[in-house]
RNA sequence: AGGACCGUAGCUCAGUUGGUUAGAGCGCCACGUUGACAUCGUGGAGGUCACCAGUUCAAAUCUGGUCGGUCCUACCA
């Protein structure tokens, strides 16, 4: 069986997965006396679909896992999804507005199974692509969040926070999406900036000979106004501190107040308040016992009769002025600011600035409103999740998240965890007909622990849990707590989340408040979710920009690994736009960028690719180019193999452990391969996958395939090579490509299994998988730092014959006479070592010493440390090109002897650096100098010819 | 307003505790197809390490400032 010429990924990728999830090999080895290394994947969402960021996200991850499996830890990644309680019931209730529907049509429970349904419809996607990926999940133990298993963790959860205090309910102002009618927490709404209006307004004094003017943001919301504030020290209101106003329009009076929060020198330095419609001045009322107006129903229109609510709970109704009923926020702008003006109460318009809070769902404008919610009280949680941060229990690596991650511990907010949602976790509270609440882990839980009566109605609560509540259990809920199960025992702590920064306070750190508060060991020692947090960059287009649905440069990471054609891109990025008008600019950038359409680059160079976009950075701008090129580098694996197995494959490799006799380029690449295997895993365990994936391709690449692999030609094809000399390097060719391959595998699984199975034979390997084999581990014993000098020498020298060679215009082909001339004995030791070497790989015609005393004739000139190499230019080269190449070099060497003699003469740097420091500049000094006088002679010579 | 991060070749990025001739890939220029690979080979060009000052014998690297960019947090109604 012969190999392709040229790699051809899609024909080995999907079989091996297949191969590999049949025999079972992604499971934990089951082996108790092998260390546990477990990574619980970042739930995506179950309705969704996977992009770049999951894919970069996945490449980490099983480079982890397949690094630490070959290692022989007992691995468990485990996969599985999220049910995203908003989107997902939008994404729903779209469908259903498609049928002129909404989900009240259909009531809850016919609601919820139209959303399990989808979910399974739609469900198979995200497992689909984690597949294409190679990712090494077990997929035995895939989780969903709203698994029963999970569920009855949330409800647990749930129940003993409660009973600690730590769950409260409470009438609160929220963030209020008065499109979705649901609360959402602080980091669901999106601060910005947008071009608005300040309005400023007087309003009349109680005694109806003064005025002060307001100035507001916010007209509509005047209705609502329960006070005006100023500043304690502000001397142009101190007389009216104390008296009333009287509110425009509604007639309500309402009194000047002091309070420091107050800017006099932003706006008139006179603020309204207004505490049922925003949180500043919801602190403010609650400092100075205000009535709270709520003027807003739930879709933000006036309401007819206002809600009037007290700190100490008195309540009452007002009656909505004439001609608001109904209005929807901006109309009732509008009304109110015509009313003003017609009143002659409106002083000016300014055009301003400000930070508009819009849901990140919804996109419309956020309202602060007053609700019941259901609350965790987290900084008592907060306070354990930083200490474990702080004591170094949990490291984040980079470093410096863990400052993002304690600024906002240490200033965290309650965090409302009730959503006005169908789609989710229902709240394991009840409430009976005197709006008591009860909770418990369900109804006859509740009744049994408060001793209700049967006869007593229990109506559960209708909202259900924020989705971040159940991912904060993930790590452990998936294990199977609250009970006590071995894998919990086994996998808990989990050892790495990898995850993007910009999920650090959604999830990170509420899964660090709830493992710690939640999960004890068998001592009763409470338990961190994972030891490491490896936080990457976001995957951004090539212009940097953030890759969303929206902007149509989204990227599914299957398109890269079996290509796509223009129009079908165009098509996947225009349709289903909530912005249709968006489309030509879509189409037009997309056709601008893959004017081709994307080629089928494989999964492999994609995951390599994003193994070494894995630096420190915060934003990763895609590259196709990157891409292309690690496709070109599997493409240069596969046809090393071709030529190892050419020339290997039913040869005598030495399988046997019969006698061999290395070359030194047998000697050097395994030394090599030593230095490689070090640094590949020093850098994986310091989570830097760029620099190990740079290794590698150098290594590969740059000295096995560019250097070896010519190397190995001059022995195989040598006819009086002994069997031994033959064996030797065979099996040199095999062992460092099969050592390779399992070195590569974690980055690159498919090329490496391909490859393996043909090539383990004949490096006398057996087993079922190189995914199961021990990753590569250097050894001292098989370095050798003669071989690696006398090859480097080598090198150096055929550098420098190629480059006369290259420079002179001299045919590639074309066999050159070599004449040499060295005072260091070493050069004369390294050309008897090398000479056929040397002879092949530079083309040689012959190589002839010259005495010191000889005189050359006239010659193009290389130096090699103290080794004189000349290429007599009878016949080929040509005087002046000569002369500029030699005018070219003896600049360079000027400027070097310039420079360090500059730096030798100063006395400070000779007495006060280490004297290593100053003999090794003195040593490239001394090396500059004669280099130079040499070239300098060289080109006195020529230029008298 | 406060904080963080970033600014290195035309492009995308490395450069770990100060001591290299500042590197890689892509792109560019020239040359090259007798069996591993044109998804290739060989040679080459290309950088005041944003700017200014300081510390030091020595700064891309440390300190301060300026300019430019990104993001986070809190917001002035």
């Amino acid at each position: 069986m012969t190999m392709e010429k040229t790699y051809q990924p899609q024909h080995l990728e999907s079989q091996w997965y297949s191969f590999w999830e049949q025999k079972g090999f992604f499971k934990p080895a089951n082996q108790p006396d092998r260390p546990g290394y477990c990574i619980m994947i970042p739930p995506p969402n179950v309705t969704g679909s996977l992009h770049m960021g999951h894919g970069f996200n996945n490449a980490i991850m099983d480079a982890l896992i397949r690094y630490r499996r070959m290692q022989g830890h007992n691995t468990l990644w485990q996969p599985g999804t999220d049910h995203a309680g908003i989107a997902t019931q939008m994404v729903v209730e779209r469908q259903l507005g498609a049928e002129n529907l909404t989900r009240h049509d259909l009531g809850r429970e016919a609601f919820l199974d139209r959303v399990w349904k989808w979910k399974e419809q739609s469900g198979g996607t995200i497992t689909r692509q984690i597949r294409r990926l190679g990712s090494s999940v077990d997929w035995s133990r895939e989780r969903f969040t709203m698994d029963e298993g999970l569920s009855e963790a949330v409800k647990e959860a749930f129940v003993r926070l409660h009973e600690e205090g730590l769950i409260y309910r409470g009438k609160r102002l929220v963030n209020w999406d008065p499109k979705l009618h649901t609360a959402i927490s602080d980091l669901e709404v999106l601060q910005e900036e947008e071009k608005g209006s300040m309005w400023h307004f007087r309003y009349p004094m109680e005694n109806g000979s003064d005025s002060l003017i307001v100035a507001t943001t916010r007209p509509e919301t005047m209705l609502g106004d329960t006070a005006v504030a100023v500043h304690p020290d502000d001397e142009r209101y101190q007389h009216l501190i104390g008296q009333n106003v009287r509110l425009p329009i509604t007639g309500r009076l309402i009194p000047v107040i002091a309070d420091s929060y107050v800017d006099p020198a932003f706006g008139t330095g006179c603020v309204k308040i207004t505490p049922a419609h925003d949180f500043n001045d919801y602190e403010m009322g609650k400092r100075h016992n205000l009535p709270l107006i709520n003027i807003f129903d739930r879709d933000a229109h006036v309401l007819a009769s206002f809600d009037v609510l007290g700190f100490d709970a008195e309540q009452a109704r007002e009656a909505c002025p004439d001609g608001y009923a109904g209005l929807e926020r901006m109309a009732a702008r509008k009304a109110v600011v015509a009313r003003l003006e017609s009143e002659g109460l409106l002083v000016k318009i300014d055009p301003h600035s400000l930070k508009v809070p819009r849901g990140d769902r919804s996109g419309v404008i956020i309202e602060p409103w007053l609700t019941d919610q259901w609350y965790v009280k987290a900084n008592v949680l907060a306070k354990p999740a930083i200490e474990a941060v702080e004591k170094g229990e949990i490291q984040f690596v980079p470093k410096q998240y863990e400052n993002m991650y304690f600024s906002w511990m240490r200033d965290i907010q309650d965090w409302c965890i009730s959503r006005q949602l169908w789609w989710g976790h229902r709240i394991p509270a009840w409430y009976d007909a005197n709006g008591h609440v009860y909770v418990g882990r369900d109804e006859a839980e509740v009744r049994q622990k408060h001793s209700l009566a049967a006869d007593v109605t229990l109506r559960q609560d209708d909202d259900v849990l924020d989705t971040w509540f159940s991912s904060a259990l993930w790590t452990f809920s998936t294990l199977g707590w609250p009970a006590q199960t071995p894998e919990l025992k086994m996998f808990h702590p989990t050892d790495v989340l990898v995850t993007g920064f910009d999920i650090i306070f959604f999830w990170v750190a509420r899964m660090i408040m709830m493992s710690l508060h939640l999960v004890k060991d068998e001592h009763g020692k409470s338990q961190i979710p994972f030891k490491t947090v490896y936080v990457h960059g976001l995957v951004r287009d090539s212009e940097g920009q953030k890759m969303s649905k929206s902007k149509g440069n989204v990227l599914d990471p299957l398109d890269i690994i079996d290509g796509i054609d223009l129009e079908s891109l165009l098509a996947k990025r225009t349709t289903g736009l909530m912005q249709p008008k968006m489309a030509e600019a879509i189409a037009k950038q997309t056709r601008k960028e893959f004017p081709e359409g994307i080629a089928n680059y494989g999964t492999d160079a994609l995951r390599f690719t994003f193994c070494s976009l894995a630096s420190t950075g915060r934003d990763i701008k895609f590259d196709m180019g990157r891409v292309e090129g690690y496709r070109n580098f599997c493409n240069k694996i596969w046809n090393a193999a071709r030529y190892v197995l050419m020339n290997t494959e039913g040869q005598d490799c030495g399988q046997g452990g019969e006698a061999v006799t290395l070359s030194l380029a047998d000697r050097w690449i395994i030394s090599v391969l030593q230095a490689t295997e070090r640094e590949v895993t020093r850098q994986l365990d310091a989570f830097r996958f760029d620099l190990a994936a740079q290794a590698l391709y150098e290594f590969i690449w740059n000295q096995y395939c560019d250097w070896y692999l010519e190397l190995s030609k001059s022995v195989l094809n040598d006819t009086d090579a002994t069997a031994e000399q033959l064996r030797g390097t065979r099996r040199t060719l095999v062992r460092v490509l099969e050592t390779s391959l399992r070195l590569a595998h974690p980055f690159m699984p498919f090329i490496t299994e391909e490859i393996w199975q043909r090539v383990a034979p004949l490096a006398g390997k057996q087993g079922e998988s190189i995914m199961l084999q021990p990753y590569p581990a250097a050894s001292g014993e098989r370095e050798d730092a003669p071989a690696e000098q006398t090859i480097e020498w080598l090198k150096a020298v055929i550098l420098g014959i190629r480059n006369i060679r290259g420079e002179m215009d001299i045919p590639p082909g074309k066999p050159l006479p070599v004449l040499l001339r060295s005072s260091d004995e070493a050069d004369r030791d390294n050309v008897a070592a090398t000479r056929s070497l040397l002879m092949k790989m530079a083309r040689l015609e012959n190589i002839t010493w010259l005495t010191d005393d000889e005189e050359a004739p006239p010659s193009a000139t290389q130096l090699v440390g103290k080794l004189e190499i000349r290429v007599p230019m009878a016949g080929l080269i040509d005087k002046s090109a000569e002369l500029a190449r030699l005018s070219k070099e003896a600049e360079k060497l000027e400027k070097e002897v310039e420079r360090l003699a500059a730096k030798l003469a100063n006395p400070q740097f000779a007495d006060k650096a280490p004297e290593a420091v100053v003999e090794k500049e003195r040593q490239k000094l001394r090396e500059a100098e004669g280099a130079l006088a040499h070239v300098l002679e060289q080109k006195g010579k020529i230029e008298a010819l």
